[in-house]
RNA sequence: UGGAACAUAGCUCAACCGGUGAGAGCAUCGGCCUUAUAAGCCGAAGGUUCAGGGUUCGAGUCCCUGUGUUCCAACCA
């Protein structure tokens, strides 16, 4: 029959078992379903993590939720097509390498050989690779890791070069210059990444300086820097063109001598410059534009001339604020984000008067040769001397400085290749629109907000590790793009036949011009790693080269999961992507996780030691224990605040209470020798607990059902949790006694039916949340029996909902009996009589009326001998009334805190009678109004003589008297409780038989000798007699003392 | 510095369109019950719903300001 089950917490052992059995068997090749003949797909994309850093918790989350969603659907029938990935290109990798070598930065990385330094990087990619695998296996994530996609593999690349290409043909990719964060040590441009771990606060110089209108003695332009270095390479001034300005006169120059002196400045900022100045005009920004000042430094003079550029004069754009500052900016287009763009918008010249070491040019004279930050007090000297630096002051912010070096960073403008993503906003948007994201406050709220304000994605990484951007450049200015290695190898005549399309094997290879018959060679860039992960709906395939129609088939996917981090990370670029390619968005449903913090909130990190280790989860408490955590413990968007505490509650609370139905069930059915093949039951003819676990449990299948088809997981497992405590506390716990009883009546096959029904149903419906202990459960009690069924669970299908089985009435009635037997305990504890004590009556007040068939469930639980159903409270309550403020509030208005006065006033069982008749009238403040029972809330007032509870209009009251008759039972019952447990502290096994001798009270002596049978058949005693003896004890029972002597017979 | 999310009992989370004294579980304490359970039941204590203001007859819920945490973005000139 049944394996035996022990009822210990060894869920990790029980959960390797079913590792093995999976791997032995197969199971997971299994589960997948074939495609075609009409059935479904359902398909999902994985967001590939990287393989060269250790998995930790927040990617158990990841793994399970994503876990989650494809074994429901393969249990619905559906052929899932579900590949692992693994992102392998980038920064990350290329200097986990130089740690790993010894190396430090691009001209020891040229030195050491790019060839063997990204062979060495191919490599490094699989250093966890093995825990990974560990770490997803053991939690049961169940996709294919065997054939993986690799973002460096050949294939992959060359998908990826035709979506550039197509992007190419589209005029979509081109050329520019981008401000980047600059490290002129390292010689090298910094990933936003890097930069974040750099910030410091320091405390710099910034200045006001004034720059004197053209042709105009005394008036300047008032304008603030905190780099005061980027003032060489000045071409313009900007304002914004809606703030007022003024022009003020000042009657002291900068050296302290009467002067007139005129300065332009925001008009609200004035008096943070100025103490004695006068307002002569004001003016908006758009007035001052185009206005011609005098440079600071003629230092650009002959370029300008040379090239004829035109620079020096006003301009404006929203960007500019008068928070602080003078509302003046100066442009440097080389040397910020904005100034570039104002500079290109208003064809302002680029002067860039650094080099790529950081320090000034020849042209700037006296600091030529000169570190930009050692220059700046030098700077503002020569500013000083010559008149024109208004005031200097220290000023604290937050800078980037180089992780590596920690040499300050510059921001430089570098050239830089793009994909023209601010001319697709509209289509980003409608993209984005198509998709369901969960939460739903994505959609307008961080990714909306970023795709209105999209710019052109920088592609280019000038780095060695990554996909090489194919496009070759000739002497002549012609650029080619190669969409595919045949396009490569027709256009070239040294391509090697197995090439390799990563540095430095492609830079080998020469394109022939098309235009001149010149030699074209490949552009140094590679590109940014987000595009690898974004392309991965069309690479994984290799498509368009391979897997044509396979593709088309499974796109756009059905659903992904990240964790909130990712919204410009993976989940824009697979939007962007997508958008340009194919029109749309590359999945429609997407869960947004929150991430995974310490107890406190803190985020995970290791100079913290707060980082807990996935494992510590994986062999202490378990896979199945880890799931339900991350499932249940709060939606999946929000923050997890991760503690052992936590994931041990969910699994006493859910596991560990089905694992002990599912062990009560066995050792029953075990006694019994019971196969549920072999026996059978009649739905239609049961008893009132099972027809109504049955009812709960379809509709437990139904509502589950529906909110993990809608993505709403947290949803789904609050419901079970409370499913599963109602079966093993509600109905495992009424219906013990039927379990036990001698003879296999209908009633005995009908509890055991029942009940194997459910967790059979249960083990297939926790199968995707819970994958081992289901299993575990499953093999025991259908598979052992039935050798016809689905070999696993995983294999089998998700439970449907059987509509007929489903009895809301029920349902509501069986809540009720469990209000009833709570508020009688309640009333019980309020007379301070105890549960041992029988009770003659309990009085029962409700709109519905108890079906017999319930009565009896009320009575053994709380002891009781009878039930009385009353139509009204009358004889046991009075009421009180207060308003039902979602009808008196509209109807009385501002009047409602008069109006409850008056309600409250009313008199109890007067109106409580009329009500039940009709409307009734009320007067307020002279106004009558009518009411109906709808308009009040209806209270009971405590009762006399019985003790009475009220909850939501039923109302319990228990006779509190007790008769003789009752004491005597209570006596009984009481002394067999303290006999039980006098024989447990002598530490006697439950089956021995034991000696008792009493003595001591008078009282209790007569009782015993009355039902001394029936105590002793309770308590095992051969024999009861008066007397002492060693190792007796005197208690306390209802107020009388008795000794009692217990002794092994 | 900006944008977004979150903030409810000691802890983890609920609370529908704004509607009556803000509810569960865990933990604590007291009591009860117990031939499946690390279980269950009753009760006590625990709250200025982060702070301040506003709208409303009525705000945990809507609006504004601030604080804290987290994520994202950052040269704020």
């Amino acid at each position: 029959m049944y394996k035996k089950v022990t009822t210990d917490m060894n869920f990790i052992d029980r959960e390797k078992e079913v590792l093995e059995f999976w791997k032995a068997n197969d199971i997971y090749k299994k589960s997948l379903r074939k495609e075609g003949d009409g059935t479904p797909t359902f398909t999902l994309y994985d967001g590939p993590p990287t393989a060269n850093g250790k998995p930790h918790i927040g990617h158990i989350k990841t793994r399970v939720i994503k876990d989650l969603i494809p074994r429901f659907h393969s249990m619905k029938g559906e052929a899932v097509s579900f590949k692992a990935g693994w992102d392998t290109h980038g920064l990350p990798v290329e200097l986990e390498v130089e740690k790993m070598l010894g190396i430090n930065g691009k001209p020891q990385i040229e030195e050491y050989g790019v060839e063997p330094f990204i062979k060495k990087c191919k490599e490094s990619v699989w250093t966890y690779k093995t825990q990974w695998e560990e770490m997803s296996d053991r939690v049961g994530f169940w996709a294919d890791m065997e054939h993986p996609y690799v973002t460096y593999d050949n294939n992959y690349i060359e998908s990826e070069w035709w979506a550039l290409k197509t992007m190419w043909e589209k005029d979509l990719l081109y050329k520019g210059h981008k401000i980047v964060p600059y490290c002129p040590r390292c010689g090298t441009a910094l990933s936003s990444h890097e930069v974040a771990q750099g910030y410091k606060t320091v405390k710099e110089n910034s200045v006001y300086v004034r720059f004197r209108l053209a042709g105009k003695d005394d008036t300047y332009f008032a304008a603030w820097t905190t780099t005061p270095w980027t003032l060489p390479s000045n071409a313009a001034l900007c304002v914004s063109p809606d703030a007022d300005y003024a022009k003020i006169k000042v009657n002291k120059d900068l050296d302290g001598s009467e002067k007139t002196v005129y300065y332009y400045m925001a008009l609200k900022l004035v008096p943070t410059l100025f103490e004695d100045y006068e307002v002569i005009e004001k003016m908006k920004g758009t007035d001052l534009t185009g206005i011609e000042y005098e440079p600071l430094f003629d230092y650009a003079k002959k370029m300008l001339e040379e090239t004829s550029q035109k620079a020096y004069f006003v301009v404006a754009d929203n960007y500019v604020t008068t928070e602080d500052g003078t509302g003046i900016v100066h442009i440097a287009p080389a040397f910020g984000e904005d100034d570039a763009r104002v500079g290109r918008e208003n064809k302002v010249p680029f002067i860039q008067f650094v080099d790529e070491q950081g320090h000034l040019p020849d042209e700037c004279e006296e600091f030529a040769g000169m570190f930009v930050k050692d220059a700046d007090p030098l700077i503002i000297k020569k500013l000083n001397m010559e008149g024109k630096l208004i005031r200097k002051m220290q000023f604290e912010h937050d800078y980037p400085f180089c992780w590596r070096c920690d040499t300050p960073l510059i921001y430089y403008a570098r050239s830089t290749w793009f994909i023209a993503m601010s001319t697709k906003r509209e289509e980003l948007l409608k993209s984005n629109r198509m998709i369901n994201w969960y939460p739903e406050t994505i959609r307008d709220g961080r990714m909306g907000d970023f795709l209105e304000n999209v710019i052109d994605w920088g592609i280019s990484r000038e780095r060695y590790w990554g996909t090489p951007l194919p496009v070759w450049e000739c002497g002549c200015g012609h650029r080619h793009c190669i969409g595919s290695i045949a396009e490569l190898k027709e256009m070239s005549d040294d391509c090697p036949d197995d090439i390799e399309l990563h540095k430095p094997y492609v830079d080998n290879v020469h394109l022939k011009c098309p235009k001149c018959g010149g030699v074209m060679t490949r552009v140094p860039e590679v590109i940014d790693c987000w595009f690898d992960s974004g392309a991965m709906p069309f690479a994984q395939y290799h498509y368009p080269f391979e897997n044509k129609e396979f593709f088309e088939n499974h796109y756009p996917c059905q659903f992904i999961s990240e964790a909130l981090d990712q919204t410009r990370g993976w989940f824009y670029s697979l939007i962007a992507i997508s958008t340009v390619l194919f029109g749309r968005a590359p999945f429609e449903n997407v869960i947004v996780m929150g991430l995974v913090m310490d107890e406190n909130g803190i985020k995970m990190s290791k100079h913290k030691g707060n980082v807990v280790d996935p494992w510590d989860i994986l062999n202490n408490q378990g896979a199945d224990a880890a799931r339900w955590y991350f499932y249940n413990s709060c939606q999946p968007y929000l923050p997890n605040r991760f503690s052992h505490d936590a994931v041990r509650e969910g699994q006493s609370k859910f596991i560990s209470k089905l694992w002990n139905t599912y062990a009560f069930y066995v050792l029953y059915a075990d006694i019994d020798n019971f196969d549920p093949t072999k026996a059978s039951f009649d739905r239609n003819n049961l008893c009132v607990m099972d027809r109504w676990i049955l009812s709960k449990l379809n509709t437990l299948i139904r509502t589950v059902d529906a909110k993990l088809t809608g993505y709403d997981v947290t949803g789904c497992t609050r419901t079970i949790q409370v499913f599963t405590e109602e079966l093993s506390n509600w109905y495992v716990r009424r219906c013990r006694d039927r379990f036990w009883a001698g003879e296999m009546t209908k009633d005995k096959t009908d509890a055991f039916m029942t009940l194997y029904t459910v967790l059979e149903t249960m083990t297939r419906l926790c199968a995707p949340f819970v994958p081992f202990v289901t299993e575990s459960i499953y093999q025991n009690i259908v598979r052992s029996v039935d050798t016809s069924a689905p070999e696993s669970v995983h294999l089998a299908s998700f439970p449907v909902c059987d509509e007929s089985m489903i009895d809301k009435e029920l349902e509501e009635e069986m809540d009720l009996i469990q209000m009833i037997v709570e508020l009688g305990r309640t009333a019980r504890e309020a007379a301070k009589i105890k549960n041992r004590q029988p009770l003659s009556t309990i009085y029962v007040v409700s709109e519905k009326e108890l079906a017999d068939e319930y009565k009896p469930i009320v009575l053994e639980e709380l002891n009781i001998r009878n039930i009385e159903q009353l139509k009204n409270a009358d004889s046991l309550v009075s009421y009180s009334f207060k308003p039902q403020l979602r009808t008196c509030g509209r109807k009385f208005g501002s009047k409602l805190n008069a109006a409850k006065e008056v309600i409250a006033a009313l008199p109890g069982k007067e109106t409580k009678a009329a009500l039940d008749e009709g409307p009734i009238r009320i007067t307020v403040d002279g106004e009558e109004y009518e009411m109906t029972v709808d308009d009040f809330i209806i209270e009971t007032a405590q009762p006399e003589g019985l003790s009475t509870q009220s909850d939501r209009g039923v109302i319990v009251s228990i006779s509190t008297v007790l008769t003789d008759d009752l004491i005597e039972d209570g006596f009984v019952r009481e002394m067999i409780s303290k006999l039980q447990t006098q024989r447990k502290e002598t530490g006697l096994e439950v089956v021995d038989r034991i000696n008792v001798l009493y003595s001591g009270n008078e009282k209790l002596a007569e009782i015993i000798v009355k039902r001394k049978e029936f105590i002793s058949s309770e308590v095992l005693a051969v024999t009861f007699e008066e007397g002492v003896g060693e190792n007796s004890k005197e208690w306390d029972i209802n107020g009388e003392k008795i000794t009692f002597t217990v002794t092994k017979a």
